[in-house]
DNA sequence: AGCAAGATCGGT
DNA sequence: CCGATCTTGCTG
């Protein structure tokens, strides 16, 4: 018998580069599971961040304490605290060595990187989480998903250069 | 040891 | 537009 965890996404999804886990991530399901019950949420809003040379990643000062699990394979997850308030939670994407990260900016009816992990419970014990062993999250593939995916710049990274600032590298899911 | 900045949010 | 709130990384 199929289940819908048979659709957990897998170590091969997240080894490739960030902006091809980036813009296909829009429409499939972040899945909480605790006490047994699992809760799915769409995603429909993230960012890209790829590499030492992008002005607006973490990485761009190279590996420190904060930014060392951003080096390791893709599938793990990138979870830092911000403004002393606010839980951001990233993918991270690509081989190791190579720092890129998806950060989740909304879900389906929870808009806003710093609500959704308040909402979800999400804080610094998932950081270094691998979403494809993890009993507690994970990502799922989401075969009835459609709708149009549209292209922004990133926000609040106005500390990067123009250049970096003007890619599109936010992703939304139409309609959200 | 001290300091400035930050991938945000909610209230004026 | 501004303040909250605290970790991080850099400087000395």
């Amino acid at each position: 018998m199929t289940t819908l965890s048979d659709h957990r996404l897998e170590r091969s999804y997240f080894l490739q580069d960030v902006l091809q886990v980036a813009r296909s991530m829009p429409g499939k399901y972040l899945v909480m599971q605790n006490a047994g019950e699992a809760h799915r949420f769409v995603i429909t809003d993230v960012e890209a961040y790829r590499g030492e040379e992008d002005e607006a990643c973490h990485a761009r000062k190279g590996k420190t304490g904060r930014t060392r699990v951003m080096y390791f394979q893709g599938g793990v997850l990138y979870v830092y605290l911000i403004y002393g308030m606010h839980w951001m939670l990233n993918v991270v994407a690509g081989p190791q060595e190579e720092p890129q990260a998806v950060l989740i900016r909304g879900l389906q009816s929870i808009n806003g990187p710093g609500r959704l992990t308040r909402h979800l419970g999400i804080d610094k014990t998932y950081n270094e989480e691998d979403l494809v062993r993890s009993s507690r999250i994970w990502l799922e593939d989401n075969p009835a998903s459609e709708g149009r995916i549209i292209t922004r710049p990133r926000v609040g990274i106005d500390y990067a250069g123009k250049r970096w600032r003007e890619k599109p590298w936010r992703f939304i899911l139409q309609d959200h």
